[in-house]
DNA sequence: TCCGCGAGCGCG
DNA sequence: AAAGCGCGCTCGCGGA
């Protein structure tokens, strides 16, 4: 019986005054939390000095592994060094089991893709641990000796609590002993075949809720033990530390320090001296099997600044181990350590051996022998693939922790709502500015280290992700901090030993910090997509470096023409208000300004609601137009349903369309202005920043500086895009590709036919929505189906279809036809509603799966969290929230539930577009086509630059890449690539 | 002057 | 019960 089931108070555990000691208070109350594997996992959080650790269940409650002391429990140790000490008597055979599946991981550690013997090892110690839960029920030993084993020194603190209270400990229920890795739909993984599980009739949906999650009634906030309660069980458990961890001699009472920083100390930095010197450490590298590479460089662009200092981290692993952080996952393992060579390539004598240097590292980055670690190493590759003249070398092995760091997180965030709650019960405070201003998403933590977040504010729920930086990982994972000054000193003049020092911390960082995120992705089932993300590195690194050809003469003149549109509209739009007799709001610490400021959306509305005064259309704080009404806003779409319905020569309609125009033109120009100001100057082509996942954890590309994947389409613009001399752009894109991933994802028998036929899918369902067959389906018909195709599959409703329906593809309907379509679209497609009531589940308490998590306070844990995943096996997880429902309170997903249906399929999307990306770069560096540049990627689809007499040919190399990879994705759609060789962008 | 917020809009 | 999703960029506005 789960624990959280009895009746009674909570339990509260407080540690207080641990000081230096704290992280293994923290380690030991998680290692105690382990151990209750039936329980749900309690919260641990650290307030100010004291750490508190509630249990839901209460102190009535039995425990496995805890002992009561007095009315508090104080958490022993049940970790795996213990546990192996009791088995050594008394159950060899599971510790054999448990040593061998350990020899296991550690051969396989470094090939990270190992999963085999990680679940080998889980289901050992899982073994391992019932039997001693079965042990300690049935009375054995009376708990201690399971708890200290004879090794460890048996202090007086560590006797534990008096007999009488024992049989807490040894009364626990076994409960299903903690399973083997679970997380998460192992399903997922793309090795196996996708499997879609068999979604319930969907009237399922919404009909019981889930059992509420524990009784109401003992829902405590957390807290910090104060007064005299705390006094008895710090001594207590004081004692306790003492005995298990005797304090270093010279530690410093009260300060924390990370055992990592000590370990970071302890590196050995080597100066390279020489080529021959570099080529010997990069032969260590190899013998090691694993590296990690970071690199200084003189500035940020790679096109114009170049690798100053490149670090090599070498893992010096202790005696008969394969691991450097130990088994408790949060610190070192002793013995263990780290070699840094660093080379300066600066400091070489000849150009020619900088240049050897370079290959030299391009040779280990081939190597599929051994891996390759670094953070955000698209930053690193795109500078080593520039210094060698931006030849397509290859990439084997690689292993970003950022990309890792990204994938682990997957989506998580914490509410805007519960934002100061939450920064509050971790300690953490507002950072300011150097002006003083505090800042939104940056916090400070208790010792000092700013811990920062990535706030989105245009979303309605206001998230804070986790960010991904070197220090923030570093920071999360192994508490060292790795201060930022000197990453963004000059690199390019005399180094100073400061400067040298830091360039190797932040090599050797890396080696412990990729052995937990290695973990992480095995315990999530995420190492798949790893491999996807880190084998589509090298084709990233190509996009960025080659940029898009871009016609800046022909932009300036489109540039002058849409700023003189927008004036000419301005102007009407000014003529208009004055007209009407608007006189701006005084706006507050701004000066006074005449006229109307068709930017400022005050403006705009005032004049708006002016405006309809004067024909009459107001009515209160909304207009009305022949008996319907219309918020008064000013988005586009209003303004357009507003002018339909208004008289050709109104002063209000007039000021509708010229608002709109000039919108269009602002927005032309905008594009424009920011893209000719970030032409590079060395290529004369638009260079945009990729980043590969975003927090949001669905998959897609984004793109900055500028944002490429919005370029406008169906004008002059995209022309501005143009192959270069002598060239042509190869352009292929998926065709419906997310109705197609949803075939696959809902198994829909029609849908998934229609795709088989070849039909078009717009016009089909257009027929079967109205019963005719497809040739008979009018244009209006079509283009309606087209707007319930996109839509409905993501949930959209009646109401958002009849506006959407009107607005992007001009078909008018009413609210019942919208409603009544949306009814018709999921009988036609049945297993699409079916689908997602599958997925809605998953955003209900009862669908919701182990999702692990790892810092340094906690180590490795899990939670029960709101999760979906791609056909790539990428996963989502959401928050939860507590929402009070009618029959009690119970936990559901943070934020919209349509994103259940969408992350699934967008998200497949994805995977195959990088899977596609990988595969195309091997290809193109298989056949030596180093003409060919892949250029842009798109969501759906992809952009290469192609000399004009290998065009064609590429065309069908990269239509057959993309087939054949959306192919292994979608086994049982059939998919279709519309590639072609244009002259400009706009062809497709 | 900087920061945060909100509206609005380009793409898939 | 209610519900398209995912991005980046620009501008105005108010507060410190």
């Amino acid at each position: 019986m789960p624990a959280r089931e009895a009746a009674g108070e909570n339990s509260v555990v407080g540690l207080k005054g641990m000081g230096v000691r704290e992280f293994f208070a923290r380690r030991r109350a998680r290692a105690a939390i382990q151990a209750c594997g039936d329980m749900d996992v309690p919260m641990v959080g650290l307030k100010g000095e004291e750490l508190a650790v509630e249990f839901r269940g209460g102190a009535g409650t039995p425990v496995a592994g805890l002992e009561k002391r007095g009315k508090s429990v104080v958490p022993p140790t049940l970790s795996l060094f213990h546990l192996e000490a009791w088995a050594r008597e008394r159950r060899p055979d599971l510790l054999a089991r448990l040593r061998a599946a350990q020899r296991a991981v550690e051969e396989a550690f470094l090939p990270h893709e190992e999963e085999a013997a990680w679940a080998e090892f889980e289901a050992a110690k899982a073994a391992l641990e019932r039997a001693w839960r079965e042990w300690i029920m049935a009375g054995g030993g009376g708990g201690q000796d399971a708890l200290f084993p004879q090794e460890e020194p048996r202090g007086e603190g560590a006797k534990g609590a008096p007999e009488a209270d024992r049989g807490a400990v040894g009364g626990t229920a076994p409960g299903p002993a903690p399973a083997a890795p679970a997380s998460p739909d192992p399903a997922g993984a793309v090795a196996e075949t996708p499997r879609v599980p068999a979604p319930p009739p969907p009237g399922g949906e919404g009909a019981a809720p889930p059992a509420p999650n524990g009784d109401p009634g003992t829902e405590a906030p957390m807290v910090g033990l104060k007064g005299k309660e705390s006094e008895a069980v710090r001594d207590a458990t004081e004692k306790v530390q003492q005995s298990l961890f005797p304090p270093e001699p010279g530690a410093a009472p009260g300060a924390f320090r990370s055992p990592w920083e000590d370990w970071l100390d302890a590196a050995e930095v080597a100066r390279v001296p020489d080529l021959a010197a570099w080529r010997a450490a990069l032969e260590e590298a190899r013998a090691a099997g694993a590296c990690a590479l970071d690199t200084e460089t003189t500035g940020l662009d790679p096109l114009q600044n170049r690798v100053r200092l490149i670090q090599l981290a070498v893992p010096l692993y202790p005696e008969g181990k394969k691991r450097l952080v130990a088994d408790d996952w949060v610190s070192p393992e002793s013995g263990g350590g780290a070699r840094v060579y660093v080379l300066d390539l600066f400091a070489l004598p000849r150009e020619g051996d900088r240049r050897e240097a370079l290959e030299a590292v391009a040779g280990l980055v081939a190597d599929p022998g051994v891996l390759k670690v670094g953070h955000n190493l698209k930053f690193d590759l795109v500078f080593l693939r520039a210094g060698l003249g931006g030849r397509r070398i290859p990439m084997e092995r690689l292993f970003d922790t950022m990309l890792a760091s990204q994938l682990v997180t997957a989506g998580d965030f914490v509410p805007g709502g519960q934002w100061e709650k939450w920064c509050a019960e971790r300690g953490l405070r507002p950072a300011r500015n150097d002006r003083g201003q505090e800042l939104k998403a940056t916090r400070v933590d208790a010792h000092g280290h700013l811990v920062e977040f990535e706030h989105d504010n245009q979303k309605e729920i206001k998230p804070f992700y986790p960010t991904h930086s070197l220090q923030q990982v570093a920071h999360r994972h192994l508490e060292v901090w790795l201060p930022k000054d000197l990453q963004a000193s000059d690199w390019r003049g005399e180094l100073s030993e400061g400067q040298v020092r830091y360039a190797a911390r932040d090599a050797a960082v890396l080696l412990p910090l990729y052995e937990v995120l290695a973990r992480l992705l095995v315990l999530n089932r995420l190492v798949e997509v790893a491999k996807i993300e880190f084998a589509c590195l090298p084709a990233v690194v190509e996009i960025e470096l080659s940029g898009m050809p871009f016609d800046a003469p022909r932009a300036r003149e489109l540039l002058a023409a849409a700023r003189e549109e927008a004036a000419r509209h301005r102007g009407e739009l000014e003529a208009l208000a004055a007209g009407a007799g608007f006189v701006p709001r005084p706006k507050k610490g701004k000066r006074i300004v005449a006229g109307l400021n068709p930017d400022s959306s005050q403006d705009v509305l005032d004049c708006l609601r002016l405006l309809a005064e004067g024909e009459g259309l107001l009515a209160g704080d909304r207009l009305s137009v022949g008996g319907e009404e219309f918020d008064l806003e000013s988005r586009d779409e209003t303004l357009s349903r507003l002018a339909s319905r208004l008289p050709e020569g109104s002063p209000l309609r007039r000021f509708a369309e010229a608002l709109r125009a000039y919108r269009a033109a602002k927005k032309r120009a905008d594009f424009l202005q920011k893209w000719l100001e970030l032409l590079h100057p060395a290529t004369n082509r638009l260079h945009p920043d990729l980043r590969q996942i975003n927090p949001q954890g669905v998959g897609r590309f984004s793109a900055s500086n500028p944002n490429l994947q919005q370029c406008p389409r169906g004008s002059d613009i995209r022309q501005l895009f143009r192959a270069s001399e002598g060239k042509k752009l190869v352009v292929a894109d998926y065709s419906a590709i997310e109705m197609r991933i949803m075939a696959q994802l809902s198994g829909d028998k029609t849908m998934r036919e229609a795709f088989l036929e070849d039909v078009d899918i717009h016009r089909f369902t257009a027929g079967r929505m109205a019963g005719k067959a497809p040739e008979d389906v009018t244009k209006e018909e079509r283009q309606a189906a087209k707007a319930f195709n996109f839509g409905l599959i993501y949930g959209m409703q009646g109401i958002t279809l009849q506006l959407y329906a009107e607005t992007s593809y001009n078909v008018k309907m009413t609210l019942g036809e919208a409603e009544a379509a949306r009814e018709a679209f999921f009988r036609t497609y049945p297993a699409v509603a079916a689908w997602h009531a599958e997925q809605a589940r998953k955003g209900r308490e009862r669908g919701f799966a182990d999702y692990w998590q790892h810092d340094f306070g906690q180590g490795f844990h899990r939670e029960k969290r709101p999760w979906v995943r791609t056909l790539g096996g990428r996963l989502r997880v959401w928050p939860t929230v507590r929402e009070e429902g009618r029959e009690g309170p119970y936990l559901r997903k943070a934020g919209a539930f349509t994103e259940l249906y969408n992350t699934p399929d967008q998200g497949t999307g994805a995977d195959m577009v990088k899977c596609a990306m990988a595969r195309l770069y091997r290809e193109l560096l298989k056949r030596g086509l180093e003409d060919v540049k892949l250029v842009a990627t798109v969501h759906d689809e992809l952009v290469l630059e192609a000399p004009e007499e290998l065009a064609e040919q590429v065309a069908e190399l990269l239509g057959a890449a993309m087939e054949l990879t959306a192919s292994r994705f979608l086994p049982d759609v059939p998919v279709e690539v519309e590639a072609a060789a244009c002259e400009t962008w706009a062809e497709k």
